[in-house]
DNA sequence: GCTCATTTGTTCGTATGTATC
DNA sequence: TGATACATACGAACAAATGAG
């Protein structure tokens, strides 16, 4: 579980006028940030990377404390320091949350499976994954239900090469855990932002039958895109939602 | 301008279990969100406050390090250290930010003003501010211009009590600065969160008229909460956007 | 343009406490 | 119980930026 971290060929640079200790937290940020360092690995303790780098345990404290406090690392005494997954809060990585009005209460959702293939990739979603236009994607539907009422739909496309073998996943999975903790748990991508664009548009056929409204009338459209590390996009995701009962939340 | 602290009525117990530089982290944050110090006040210098309260200065510097970090305080090399306005990233605050597609860049936006009035406050809107039903409130209209094309109408509420001859502004000054950085210089309530709901309405006739569509055609509607400190609620407004050829942005 | 007092920024090293295994 | 690792706290020294004189 402990990951040896190669000794070091970044070295510190005292004439530099970066800090040293900001030299040191690039130096493990870009660990963790090219995948060296995975989600649940320990880094090196403290006091032995004072001993390598030649500096003072307190210098050393100064590199890792923004780490923390950015949610690239996580501190457990006695135990260790240890790479974090995804950074979000909990809540906010959430995509559905429904209030009917500010004074109530949330409701719970319920997430239902519908289908996982493989397809072609398409040139927009493509290019805005930022992968070459050949490259196939994974295409996931979901329902999500609310009192047994159809209230949001989506449609995810996750690049094949990323997520090898993601097909595979047991359907139920999907279900009971959210998507960014299977992407982060099976693949060690954690989520570290998201973009959506709010539109409304005519319901088209597929999405009236889901959805249990009239084809063509009006449903609230997001697209979405999710990030990892620098940036890079792993999902884009068109959701439809009905908001008759409720009303979709983003809390900032 | 620079902000004397009473000499502590508060003091630091060294038997508490809580850490001394958490006591004194409480202390400094308590004075900040209690109002006693304000946007743009210096707090006292880290050698006195160590001095003050017989700890030494990395302890205090524990103490206002967290406080920089959550963005409450300001540090300035050779100046001092400043109680901080607004903590949100300017970009995420902006309410109105549209795109054509992700690819694309951000169409530049114009505020118009349209009416600024006392009006008797609304039993909803009130119960959403946690005010009594009887305050009267301010209600700002303002038309968002993409391209001179009408994109966005938003209708705000804020309490009278609260923000006292808000109406004596001059409108052009509404068009040039964001609500929030008023809010904020005139009365010193920063803005610390927001939420929002989104859903599909029907445009009625005043909003059809700005946004130039058919009366009954479906528009974006959000209604949003702002937070100052502790969650205190001090604007409610309402926001009507066409989402024809732009798409308004969130991102997390 | 220069100097000086003030203030924060960086770095060092040490000691002790507490949690984990 | 002991070894390991993080948490808290202290204090000192020098660097760098600022603003006043």
């Amino acid at each position: 579980m402990r990951h040896e971290q190669r000794a070091d060929a970044a070295t510190l640079n005292s004439i530099s006028p970066l800090p040293i200790y900001y030299q040191l937290q690039t130096i493990i940020q870009n660990d963790i940030e090219g995948g060296r360092l995975k989600p649940g690995d320990a880094i090196t303790p403290e006091r032995k990377l004072a001993e390598r780098y030649k500096v003072s345990v307190g210098t050393v404290r100064q590199a890792i404390a923004p780490l923390v406090n950015e949610g690239f690392l996580i501190r457990m005494q006695g135990k260790g320091t240890f790479v974090a997954g995804t950074t979000m809060d909990p809540d906010y990585v959430r995509s559905y949350r429904f209030l009917s009005d500010f004074s109530e209460a949330e409701a719970p959702i319920k997430f239902t499976f519908k289908s996982l293939k493989k397809v072609a990739g398409s040139t927009r979603i493509n290019a805005c994954l930022k992968i070459a236009a050949g490259q196939d994607l994974f295409e996931l539907k979901r329902l999500m239900l609310i009192d047994n009422e159809a209230t949001a739909y989506s449609i995810s496309y996750l690049p094949q090469r990323m997520f090898k073998r993601l097909d595979e996943t047991p359907s139920s999975r999907f279900e009971k855990i959210a998507l960014y903790r299977i992407i982060e748990q099976a693949y060690g991508v954690p989520t570290i932002s998201r973009r959506e664009l709010f539109s409304v548009a005519a319901a088209d056929k597929e999405v009236a039958a889901l959805l249990q409204v009239e084809p063509g009338s009006p449903v609230l459209v997001i697209e979405m895109m999710a990030y990892t590390h620098k940036e890079r996009a792993y999902e884009f995701r068109k959701s439809f939602c009905t908001t008759r009962s409720r009303r979709l939340l983003r809390e900032y």
